[in-house]
DNA sequence: GTCACTACCGGACA
DNA sequence: GTCTGGTAGTGACT
């Protein structure tokens, strides 16, 4: 057996505990350089794609923000969602094609990424009409869930101390926790730049000119103590 | 339309 | 089981 590959094999942290990614670089031939990606299951087993990952897993765990390549949820691909190979997107899927209705026809199709509205003209072209701009795409609700469990660390892999919420801020929905919560809202701030608000029941949370000024005092005491510990002499 | 890059997987090889 | 090459999909660029 030939190894003419360099392997370093991991804990995958986008995974359920248990499962291992591989990454293989190719030293010869035209493809030198390459970086395979293998991942095994708990049970030893081997995947080499994203596709054979999703279907061992199937209804199990949603792969959708998991990044095949680095091994970690990254949920920016919700956005940015490459087509399948293989999986050619079908736009016919969804519309009806009733021979017996005579074009011009307005029909709604669920297929697209945005909801649009479908004209078929006589010369069988197809217009989009996107509705009040540019729409967020739909998402699963209580995605965030997913991210159960996962914590943010440090460099040398520390995790970091948990976050506590202000008061004000409560946790609404089913098993929804005051992490569920805390990951939501960063992920909302971190996704869009518009303003994050919260339900009719617990309305968002206000802040009042009084709230600004104690925390910009708060801010010019720290920046205080900062500059008088830069000043002394370090100590060896 | 072209090009570069990448994901995927068939198949050669040991 | 390992390893590499070919193919097709995707996105950036012109």
């Amino acid at each position: 057996m030939k190894m003419s590959h360099e392997k370093k094999k991991f804990e995958c942290t986008g995974l359920p505990k248990g499962w291992q990614r591989e990454e293989v670089i190719r030293k010869s031939g035209l493809s030198a350089g390459k970086v395979d990606v293998y991942y095994y299951s708990p049970n030893g087993q081997k995947f080499r794609s994203k596709a054979q990952l999703a279907q061992y897993l199937g209804n199990t765990l949603d792969l959708a923000t998991f990044d095949f390549r680095t091994g970690k949820v990254n949920s920016l691909l919700l956005r940015k969602h490459k087509k399948q190979r293989g999986t050619q997107f079908d736009y016919s899927r969804g519309v009806r094609n009733d021979a017996s209705l005579v074009p011009p026809i307005r029909q709604t199709a669920s297929i697209f990424k945005q909801p649009v509205t479908v004209y078929k003209t006589q010369e069988g072209k197809v217009k989009t009409d996107f509705k009040h701009g540019p729409q967020e795409k739909p998402k699963q609700l209580f995605w965030e869930k997913r991210l159960e469990g996962l914590r943010a660390c440090d460099v040398d892999g520390k995790e970091f101390d948990a976050m506590e919420l202000p008061r004000a801020l409560r946790a609404v929905g089913p098993h929804v926790g005051e992490d569920t919560l805390l990951q939501s809202i960063a992920t909302a701030l971190h996704m869009s730049a518009q303003p994050v608000y919260g339900t009719d029941r617990f309305p968002a949370v206000s802040v009042a000119d009084d709230d600004i000024k104690r925390q910009e005092d708060r801010v010019a005491i720290a920046r205080k103590k900062l500059q008088e510990a830069l000043k002394r002499p370090i100590q060896t």
